[in-house]
DNA sequence: CCCTGATTCGC
DNA sequence: GCGAATCAGG
């Protein structure tokens, strides 16, 4: 399999997308993650976090080592130097890397009471998100349909009856038996569960089980429409 | 074990 | 330039 531009171009969108090394060179196909990783070091793309790498940074914090090359900075005699590690820590995540995650609020944090809602997080990068094989978009962590892990509510709400929730299955009505797929959203007045019989052995009901759950094809038999976005490959 | 990306090195 | 083999952390 060769690196032609238009696989070289895949590769850069989806690289710079945050995608894995394993699920770009599947998206491609024909080639190894090894030879993703490789590519993408050859093109000079953005390193993302290793594992490996985080072994050692050299930060300056070491300085023991008299370095023979270096006229400079010979002076202080007899003077083990107090731990020049303070700064130039905290440096390291100023690039804005690909897939910062957005802290999640927790409830655990809310120290007094709180009238006011905190500041939303606003996400500060773009979403991370990928392209399925189809084409689709994958689920982000932001986005908003069911399938999602809905929001934590920001504050509890008390169950007592009210107008709006009669009829409606609350958080605290759900059991094994009834579908538990939300309705609405976390903190809202209205926000409910379906409550309908649920699929025995799953969470939902058999209209949310269509919905949540997807027959997985073969990665081969999924993928009809290969996108040519820029009008396919050349011919000469 | 699985996963990840980085690096090396023969081709 | 390419990518399998290897390394090393999570």
């Amino acid at each position: 399999m060769t690196w032609t531009d238009e696989r070289i171009e895949q590769l850069r969108r989806l690289w710079e997308q945050g995608m894995t090394a394993s699920q770009i060179a599947e998206e491609l196909g024909g080639v190894s993650r090894n030879a993703v990783i490789g590519k993408a070091h050859r093109l000079g793309l953005q390193s993302r976090p290793s594992p490996v790498r985080s072994a050692e940074t050299p930060v300056a914090a070491e300085a023991p080592a008299p370095a023979p090359a270096e006229p400079v900075e010979a002076p202080v005699a007899a003077k083990p130097a107090p731990a020049p590690v303070a700064p130039a820590v905290e440096e390291e995540e100023a690039e804005p890397a690909v897939a910062t995650p957005v802290a999640p609020v927790t409830i655990t944090e809310q120290p007094p009471i709180v009238t006011t809602l905190p500041p939303p997080p606003a996400p500060p990068q773009q979403m991370v998100r990928s392209i399925g094989p189809g084409g689709f978009q994958r689920q982000g962590p932001g986005d908003q349909h069911p399938p999602a892990t809905p929001a934590p509510p920001r504050r509890l709400v008390p169950a007592k009856p009210s107008a709006e929730m009669a009829g409606k299955t609350s958080l605290l009505e759900l059991n094994d038996k009834i579908c538990k797929w939300p309705l609405g959203h976390p903190g809202e007045p209205d926000f409910h569960f379906c409550g309908q019989p649920n699929n025995p052995g799953f969470p939902y009901c058999l209209d949310h089980c269509s919905v949540a759950y997807q027959a997985q094809l073969p990665r081969r038999d999924r993928r009809p429409p290969p996108p040519l976005p820029f009008g396919g490959p050349r011919v000469r």
